[in-house]
DNA sequence: TGTACATCAGTGAACGCGCGTTCACTGATGTAC
DNA sequence: TGTACATCAGTGAACGCGCGTTCACTGATGTAC
């Protein structure tokens, strides 16, 4: 069944709206975002938005899946285009999303929250997660790590989830002006984690 | 000079007040936080808290150093007590005060900025990252772990904090609710990358 | 010890603001015969 | 093709609210002689 055009007027003005916020908070932070904001910005009236979103809480975490859609595809992407080693790329990628996408990242987490409740659940198709745990499976089968003792998979992906999760985490609050090379660190700690994984 | 009895009154308040706020953010979060909320809580008028703090952000910023305090106090004390190599030890606390004190440690990365802007900079005294960094430098020494090559001591101490940091943040937002054994798996991932580290 | 004055700790009321959401409504667009 | 009606997309105004901060003030406490 394809979209009536009356669907595809209302999909562009919901896209919109979503923009708008997006824009609002790259400018003031999540913490300022005002509905009235948003429609002043799309020239709807503040009553106008009800039509498109249930309330203001809905256009936040309807931009929060689509920040994790983009981190997915950036991830997936990366895993595709590049040289180094799957697990490193990924990580790497993770914390350079974050970096560029400051906000963004952010406001993903702080709504971003797992559909899983134990290891023994399926991880959702096209979460940024799900890429990293296909590659480590990818990278034990081709025998470029070795299967830790008594780690399962999960675990050994939630380690390195765990350590650009950090990485990406201080850079961009805590460590935010420090003067060094990140990139470079990274790296080295994300080889030492598989390395040490390893054996 | 030690205080007179104002002072110490004073001191008194200002603590009450810092209680108050502190509750408040643990029942509704930080976000939710009023100024008008607090002097409820305190028995004063709005008015009247401008006498021991100049305005709402210095209450939460004060609150941040506070949380600083007893994480730096939590890991200190840790790497007395613990029988666990210290870089392990530390790690673990880290999480564990995370976990045990979420809207704190929330609150605290929500305020609280490095002081340092490289790595000639000095680290902070009673900061939780001396703990580790000196941690690093002890182990260095007494040959518990080699040191890397291309790999200062900053550089390991920012990848063990990336670690545990990560762990911390994912356990308490993301994470939260998923069922497993963390506190095994974080010590298998902080045992990975100290190996991984010395090699 | 008593008196006069200064400082202190704290208040009440107001300023000026922006917020999310609801609801009765209206003019424009689409549909059926 | 024209007409009558239904649906749609959107508005204006209001509701009811809580917020941070300022400021002229007051009664209590402390100090000096």
């Amino acid at each position: 069944m394809s979209a009536t055009p009356k669907q595809r007027r209302q999909e562009r003005t919901r896209q919109a709206i979503l923009d708008a916020a997006r824009e609002l908070i790259l400018e003031k932070g999540l913490d300022r975002l005002s509905l009235r904001a948003v429609a002043r910005k799309v020239d709807y009236s503040p009553a106008g938005l009800y039509e498109y979103f249930a309330n203001k809480e809905a256009i936040i975490t309807t931009l929060a899946q689509q920040v994790s859609s983009r981190l997915y595809l950036a991830l997936e992407n990366e895993v595709q285009q590049s040289d180094e080693p799957p697990l490193v790329a990924i990580g790497l990628a993770y914390i350079r999303f974050a970096r560029e996408n400051r906000e963004d990242f952010q406001l993903m987490f702080s709504r971003f929250h797992s559909n899983r409740t134990s290891e023994d659940a399926p991880v959702s198709q096209h979460s940024p997660y799900k890429v990293l745990a296909d590659a480590v499976k990818q990278s034990i089968q081709d025998g470029s790590i070795h299967m830790p003792t008594h780690m399962s998979v999960d675990q050994i992906g939630y380690s390195l989830w765990a350590l650009c999760h950090g990485a990406a985490m201080l850079q961009i609050s805590h460590l935010d002006g420090f003067q060094a090379d990140f990139e470079a660190t990274d790296r080295f700690a994300f080889q030492a984690l598989l390395e040490g994984l390893s054996t």
